[in-house]
DNA sequence: ACCGGGTGTTACCCCGGGTAACATCGAGGG
DNA sequence: CCCTCGATGTTACCCGGGGTAACACCCGGT
């Protein structure tokens, strides 16, 4: 066995391991369930990086694709919204682990800004921004729009994703139409309601005065 | 000087590593800009968790509370929404190392799940959801769509400003009509382009007919 | 029979979080 | 006046994780 397939079955226990452990699982482990030892993952993957880039990169390339087909269906663009956010919903909840390594992928060294979106989730958002680009008439400010919205859907989801992963307070199809009924601008056509703005919340005193921050 | 105030300068001296060094500065740089050792830190702190916390508690209350106050200005609403926009990409805008722990808290070893929203990001979520709930008629998915939309629309200005802040494509007013526009509907009332939907971007061969992942 | 290269190993380095055990200093009581 | 006690600080260490150097092994080719 040469190169790929030893590979691939490193990318297997690796995947096991994570599975089990979660995204922080140690190069130890990983190398002790593949049955060897850590000089072989580092000549294979460089170093820890490489590896969870490797493992992500599997998981996710199925994801994209249906995400990026999801985006291309020929439907009424409402229809093909409910499509991308159910592809994706469908896709997170099939696979946990998929959305780990999406979610967590390398907890390194970060600046701090600029990483708000894991690579794969960023690949996600071009996708977006492309298809806004080229299907929608957004007049003049075009480019920008797309960009800004496909960040911004993308980020909307992540996090309504992953709540509804982890509370299920509905199914998958409820969760589509409250998404889709966000982006559709139905928090600009609803009502206001009677009992609107009360005093205050009785939090902390009188904090509210300080714009500053 | 007993415990506070010697805590205040501790925080002082670790706000200014991690500005220096990222967030992910150790406790050893801490101490010693702090001018002492390790253990001192972890009997005011319990572990790096606890100061971590501490210092995000200090640099978020702030931000927190600008953003509840603007939530219940008494404006109409997409003017408050506008409001609510600006006043967190302000905020993000005058103290990047807030950003950067409002983003950054922990890369502990979470389970990969329930974790997208850093703590404080989860506060603001969590206010969002009550101005919509207290605020907006939505009938009777009301805590539903509510709960959704908090978490929505955090994470969409998560990720949209974490782009804004990292490539300052568009002045603040713009980015906040951006995003508002989105949240308006825009998406749904902008017409469709002539040339919709191209047969295939010519990248992998025939990946999306897997519709399984 | 010998050599070279890929596969594997042991044993180590460095660094970061966390802690145990010792030093020091100031205040209060005999 | 000295002695003890508690707070504050220190050194020196443990542990575990990423990463690597150096050596062992096995196997096909000449």
């Amino acid at each position: 066995m040469s190169a790929e397939p030893r590979r691939e079955q490193l990318l297997n226990a690796a995947d096991r391991v994570i599975q089990r452990d979660g995204p922080g699982a140690s190069m130890n482990a990983i190398a002790a369930e593949a049955g060897i030892t850590k000089p072989i993952l580092y000549r294979h993957f460089g170093d820890r990086n490489g590896l969870i880039r490797a493992l992500t990169e599997r998981h996710t390339s199925g994801l994209l694709a249906a995400v990026r087909a999801a985006l291309n269906e020929p439907l009424e663009r409402r229809d093909r919204v409910e499509h991308v956010l159910d592809t994706y919903l469908a896709g997170i909840e099939a696979r946990p682990q998929v959305y780990r390594l999406l979610t967590h992928p390398e907890p390194g060294d970060p600046t701090g800004v600029g990483h708000a979106l894991a690579p794969a989730l960023r690949q996600i958002a071009e996708e977006i921004t492309r298809a806004v680009d080229n299907q929608v008439d957004l007049g003049a400010d075009r480019e920008l729009l797309a960009e800004a919205w496909g960040r911004g859907i993308t980020g909307m989801v992540l996090a309504a994703g992953d709540w509804w992963l982890e509370s299920r307070p509905c199914s998958r199809t409820r969760m589509v139409q409250a998404l889709a009924d966000l982006l559709w601008g139905r928090l600009a056509a609803a009502g206001d309601l009677p009992t609107a703005v009360l005093p205050a919340p009785a939090a902390e005193p009188a904090t509210g005065a300080d714009p500053a921050v």
